[in-house]
DNA sequence: AATTTTATTGACACGATGTCAACAGTGATC
DNA sequence: GATCACTGTTGACATCGTGTCAATAAAATT
């Protein structure tokens, strides 16, 4: 009934196995997270399978992470840098957007062709909680907001044809997003290419009425 | 320890309210589904909640539904008709396909306006289970097949400059489910107008190199 | 009225989760 | 090098939601 009271005094018990820094045992669970989730979907993750592969027990993971959420939200923490980056390339483009849309795009879309089915899993656990939704939907937000901004200034060039930045930056990487996790979020690695080549065709066509129906 | 024998011989019962026909029951139950998701995400629906909205008990549900993704499934096959019928709008054409790509549109839009919340609730619940994922992709892919068979067409009748039909179809499917579960995802009814303005403008540049930036 | 059918229910077993107090490596201090 | 403080690690546990089941009773059928 005493919830309170000591809950037990003495008990069999197993020795552990190896007691490590706490960096290393938090990396070997990201590790783990990553690796299961090449192979299985987010919906399948329990943490006991995770912590099987790391050799500790189960428990210690909440010595780690709240739970499987969190987890997942230091997953975003870690692919969010590298992603912006690659937008920068065509953020940042000077004279010529459209070469460098699609040399940031194949950069994107190589990138998904290695980590597919983690970013897909990241996707998919925004909708099972509310902190990884809030976490993704920070990330993608600001991807969206570059692109506004960069859509913006090609507008005032004359470059593209006048619309609602915002709006058409929001749709595009939505568009982006699901097409790549369709395409690389369960097996990893097929050829990238005819992706990447759909993708630059709609958004270059959209944007700067390029119609050019083949990169290479 | 005997799993098999009988569970328990005389206990108190409170008596049922009221015996329904099996049809009305199973929509009782559907229309408190919908009623919850239309203010709550998926994830948060559980079995008792919904019940408690029928008057009917909790184990009462398992008599018309394998778990609370089966409803869900039901719930795709109610909209999926709908749904379908408007695309066929732009699948069938005729003299001007881009007039009736934004008929088709807007009447798309402002079913999304409507239906939002449990449309979002759908895209949602494919990730937390094999077999909504399966309904749910197989009614995408009934859309994105509609769509690509479109585009070829126009392709041959040199409207469209020519591209990846099935993949473009794709992309562009994925863009509309995402933006509109975005926009009306949430809350049903805001404006209709700017977000099937960004769609088809995108659309229509993408496929057919029209550069109108407004609609009306 | 008697009987069959089946909608409805409470209790239960099960599985996964997150917490907790006890334990035991590890490095620091004397 | 013994003692100590710190904290990584663990098994047990309470909790929660789920899906099943035998018992019950309201209709439907005979």
């Amino acid at each position: 009934m005493n919830g309170a009271r000591s809950r037990r005094a003495a008990t069999k018990r197993k020795p552990p196995r190896r007691r490590r820094r706490p960096e290393e045992a938090q990396g070997e669970i990201l590790g783990a997270a990553e690796r299961y989730l090449r192979t299985h979907p987010f919906r399948d993750l329990q943490v006991w399978e995770l912590m099987d592969d790391t050799g500790m027990r189960r428990s210690s993971f909440y010595h780690y992470f709240d739970d499987r959420h969190d987890l997942v939200v230091r997953l975003i923490e870690k692919f969010s840098g590298e992603l912006s980056t690659m937008n920068e390339i065509w953020f940042r483009a000077g004279p010529d957007p459209i070469a460098s849309l699609r040399r940031g795009y194949e950069a994107v879309v190589r990138f998904w062709a290695k980590h597919g089915p983690v970013l897909r899993a990241i996707a998919d656990a925004a909708t099972h909680d509310r902190q990884v939704e809030k976490a993704h939907r920070a990330f993608v937000e600001r991807i969206i907001e570059g692109t506004a901004e960069r859509i913006r200034t090609d507008i005032e060039n004359g470059r593209i044809a006048p619309l609602d930045a915002g709006e058409t930056a929001r749709a595009l990487i939505l568009m982006s997003e699901g097409f790549l996790n369709h395409k690389f979020g369960r097996e990893p690695r097929r050829d990238w290419r005819p992706a990447a080549d759909t993708l630059a065709t709609i958004w270059l066509r959209a944007l700067y009425g390029v119609a050019e129906p083949r990169a290479s």
